[in-house]
DNA sequence: GTCTATAGGTAGATAGAC
DNA sequence: GTCTATCTACCTATAGAC
């Protein structure tokens, strides 16, 4: 579990590629033979990192879908936790998820895609409501594409330092999607 | 130049680690050593590929903004000519510059950089001119981000097979942002 | 400008001791 | 469970012939 959080730094910052099992061995102070005792390849790291990241998401949210009562705040629920996931402390899981794709063998890529599609649904179902409600436009599954690419972009310019914080984000972006109310 | 081209198709299908100089030897027919006649190092392939990527389609934007005459023209040609360049025929290039940045060394960024930053000046210009005119909202800095967000994503679950071509996405991401007019 | 051949380095993974 | 030691394979890049 260290290691998982350990690799997803690492992945995220380096590139799975170019992390070598020295690199995971080293983070959490073992020797890289130790590792496969644990996993037997490489690639079992990255995928239980980006399993991690997606199923760690998808509780928070559901978590906060259920708390939030009107549609408008479920909406808003959807866009802070997010953020909050990619851009938070604890979470290069995500990110990896996101970006390296292409490092996930073929027979791996089924299991991860269910825990992605089973987050999408969430998002699929709380933007229904909200079009029905009148609060956003009604094209929701290109909409649920467009925000969620939106979202996950943030990480290539989002700074910590800078004036906004991570749910001021979250409400801004919020914002740019509502619909004027008549 | 035909090089360059076949390298970005292969960056972008296996990323750029796992491509070796084999492989692009091999997709122009030549062995792996006669590329350092025309390259220094595997890297200054990356960095030309990217730099075809975005300065090709910075162009093409150029033009089509100078083709439109009416602020919601400008605005239609950026999502038209960005799908285009990111989903269209040729255009694996842009897709590297989006997602190897890891693999660009410190030295060569910045050089990429102010290209990065020419092609989203002129996309700032006509997002102000629009939200001017009243056509978008007026928050075009974080518009310009989300959008290019939105875009970017698209390379992700965009199939041309599908339903929709890609002037016809072009113009359906166009409508989720154009504020209903009064 | 492309070839063959290979140097020099490092990668993921394994074996057996403790 | 972790260590040391190492295997095998493959990588980028170079050298010199043509």
């Amino acid at each position: 579990m260290e290691l998982i959080r350990a690799a997803a730094m690492l992945f995220r910052d380096q590139g799975y590629e170019r992390t070598t099992v020295r690199d995971l061995g080293n983070a959490v102070g073992i020797q890289s033979g130790s590792l496969f005792y644990h996993f037997r390849t490489k690639e079992e790291i990255l995928v239980a990192v980006m399993a991690l990241g997606i199923t760690s998401t998808t509780e928070q949210l559901k978590r906060a879908i259920d708390e939030a009562i009107t549609p408008r705040a479920k909406l808003a629920a959807l866009f802070r936790v997010h953020l909050n996931s990619l851009l938070g402390d604890n979470q290069a899981a995500l990110e990896v998820m996101l970006y390296e794709w292409r490092s996930v063998s073929a027979a791996a890529r089924p299991g991860l895609i269910v825990l992605r599609d089973r987050y999408e649904a969430l998002w699929q179902q709380v933007l229904d409501e909200a079009a029905a409600a009148g609060l956003i436009k009604r094209d929701t599954a290109l909409l649920r594409r467009t925000l969620l690419g939106s979202l996950h972009w943030s990480v290539q310019w989002y700074r910590s330092e800078g004036a906004l914080s991570v749910d001021q984000l979250a409400e801004h972006m919020l914002d740019l999607v509502l619909l004027p109310q008549t």
